[in-house]
DNA sequence: AGACCTATCT
DNA sequence: AAGATAGGTC
């Protein structure tokens, strides 16, 4: 028997094709064989695609910026036709997007580009919107069959053997989206940059040995590198004038 | 290989 | 604009 994400139905809308490609790899990638995956490049077509098969789909993933029509309206659409969550994404991660998106219903934002835990947590968002709705499987609801199904085995599943798994109660706590951060020179960190450059001389600085004297915990040379670049052009323009 | 630099990308 | 990444040179 399949594990439980199988056969989850995702449908993505997204005006980039190689958003689309990514996501359908992803899916499959990450134990979702069999999952149907339904890409649009339109949010309307989308749209018009939903409302013809309404209950064909376990989860949505939208872009917000899309072309004709976007993100937040196909949400308001969408959710007349289909209760389903509803994943909204963008490369633009401002507090005001990611709040708009979740005004407008959506259940998750992900910042682009899109990692592979959020595919692997994807599913979690189909569990817990059918348990706080208390939905249990109906055996006349054909196309809701599949997907339900597979939870109530997986709960069976995970009773009987009290085998931790990811799926604990509805704890909210995600996994968190290892993502890469990335240095932010905030004024203070900009200021140890500078003292390494004024104690090691302008001429004489280079990254490494910035990095050695700065000795800040998580720094790289290829930060030290790159903001050291950005210093060098910085002082150029200002001619000499202003650099302290 | 490792460090540096410049150009380019996001 | 700020930081990351790529590619070339020594």
């Amino acid at each position: 028997m399949a594990k439980f994400p199988a056969g989850l139905r995702v449908l993505a809308v997204d005006n980039d094709p190689t958003i689309l490609t990514i996501i359908k790899e992803m899916c499959l990638q990450f134990h979702y064989h069999g999952a149907i995956v339904v890409t649009f490049y339109d949010a309307s077509l989308a749209l018009n695609h939903v409302s013809e098969n309404k209950d064909c789909f376990d989860v949505i993933l939208i872009e917000v910026h899309m072309p004709n029509m976007d993100g937040y309206e196909f949400i308001q659409h969408v959710r007349k036709e289909i209760n389903v969550p509803i994943i909204m994404m963008s490369l633009n991660g401002a507090t005001g997007v990611v709040m708009k998106a979740i005004e407008h219903g959506a259940c998750d934002f992900w910042i682009k580009p899109l990692h592979k835990n959020q595919f692997k947590i994807m599913w979690k968002h189909v569990v817990r919107k059918l348990w706080s709705e208390n939905k249990l499987p109906k055996k006349d609801d054909s196309k809701f069959t599949y997907s339900i199904n597979a939870i109530v085995r997986y709960q069976g599943k995970s009773n009987s053997n009290s085998k931790e798994t990811n799926v604990n109660e509805s704890n909210d706590c995600y996994e968190p989206p290892t993502k890469k951060p990335r240095v932010v020179w905030t004024p203070a960190l900009h200021n140890q940059f500078i003292n390494a450059v004024k104690q090691i001389g302008l001429e004489k600085a280079q990254p490494k040995r910035i990095l050695e004297v700065m000795k800040t915990p998580d720094l790289t040379r290829e930060h030290v590198a790159s903001h050291l670049q950005k210093y060098r052009f910085y002082l150029k323009g200002s001619n000499g004038v202003t650099l302290q």
